[in-house]
DNA sequence: AGGATAACCAAACGATCGTTTCATTTCGCA
DNA sequence: TGCGAAATGAAACGATCGTTTGGTTATCCT
């Protein structure tokens, strides 16, 4: 049988590489090494080492944002909108998963590239899209800010590749129907709504303290 | 007025570096022009380059944990126990936004030094134990699997490194409202509860897909 | 005042890194 | 079979990094 070609053991190892000890720890002598040939003929196959960072990130950048676009085209109601692309983020995370959290650790935030921030900013601007259909149909009522609403949905789903892990005891269905149920029922799910905030009153220890060594 | 002590200059250097550019790919040099001297003066102070990165980040990451240990010993209701802890949590992201940057950039997950992973563990099995008790009395119905719910509301806070700027249009108390608000309300907040998932339908697109360009 | 100690300068070292260069091998194909 | 291009080997270069060393200046204390 043919194996995959060259180029793509060099990604997969570039990518596992930068996503266990990050882009600049990561020496392209560890990734020849990995594929089982000197750091100097990786340069037949890339110009520079941000190339390799690059080509390991861009595929699952497009297709989640891609998804999203599509997503947002359609006439479903916020509610199964805000579902399904939890959903769509968690399987693109799970399938792509050490290539997402190399976009995620390296692209996002740290490197200021215009092309990368503007898929940032397109995703984010599409999910808050969503959430304000909800909050202007009456539907997300619990919404005070779309926008900081829509940071915490997408700081949940983000923040799966630092806990999450591709064929683990939890299965990435489970997490996107909880993360669902969580977003749209809310912790609390009741006749009567959950109360609002209220002042801080001085926390009194009722038990004796009792500390943890582990 | 007796200035700042040179330690704690070359503190908030190392942790502004740190934050924005990354702990590796951040050069003594950069921290010690930064304070105006030259690299090697800087190891009358350290012993290594990696001490600088424990020193910042030792004191938020140490604090945060105190802080829910101590609400973990009160009785309060549930709801209201995770109410302040996220309102702790995004405060203590606020007043030491830098450090506590460092830490979830370069700490969390990336290194396996036991001290921290130990740290990290108990904060999370706090969170849990208080998401637990909310399930066992009832109040927290949505959870099907506190682990994931615990770890949803975790992300969120956390993800507020990546867009979160102290002195912002956006304050810190806002922002832990909003949250709470989510969490323990949900993006719905009605009589009747949020429909549970469905199984997923062809998306039929019914708008003409307009590209965005930016 | 003066000595001890902290604070810092200035230069250098060895290691490692990304990259370049050129030779050599392997492979597709006429 | 043989030729040209792709793929890799092998070594080296210049730059940069963390760290060390030894000397110099500043500061504090009695």
């Amino acid at each position: 049988m043919p194996r995959p070609s060259r180029w793509n053991e060099i990604i997969e190892a570039a990518a596992e590489a930068f996503r266990t000890n990050g882009f600049a720890a990561t020496s392209l002598e560890d990734i020849a090494s990995a594929v089982g040939m000197w750091k100097g003929s990786l340069y037949h196959y890339i110009n520079s080492k941000e190339d390799l960072l690059f080509a390991v990130v861009r595929g699952p950048a497009e297709e989640i944002l891609n998804q999203l676009r599509e997503l947002s085209d359609t006439d479903l109601p916020p509610t199964e909108k805000i579902r399904r692309a939890t959903r769509s983020h968690v399987q693109i995370l799970n399938s792509n998963f050490v290539y997402a959290s190399v976009y995620l650790q390296e692209i996002a935030g740290r490197r200021k590239l215009p092309e990368w921030t503007a898929m940032d900013r397109e995703y984010l601007n599409l999910l808050e899209s969503i959430v304000r259909e909800g909050v202007d149909s009456g539907e997300f009522s619990a919404v005070t800010n779309p926008r900081v609403a829509t940071l915490a949905l997408i700081g949940s789903l983000n923040w799966l590749t630092h806990w999450y892990r591709p064929g683990g005891s939890l299965h990435a269905d489970e997490i996107a129907d909880q993360f669902c149920d969580l977003f749209l029922g809310g912790l609390i799910t009741r006749k009567t709504k959950a109360p609002r905030s209220q002042t801080i009153t001085p926390i009194k220890t009722t038990k004796p303290r009792a500390r943890r060594t582990a």
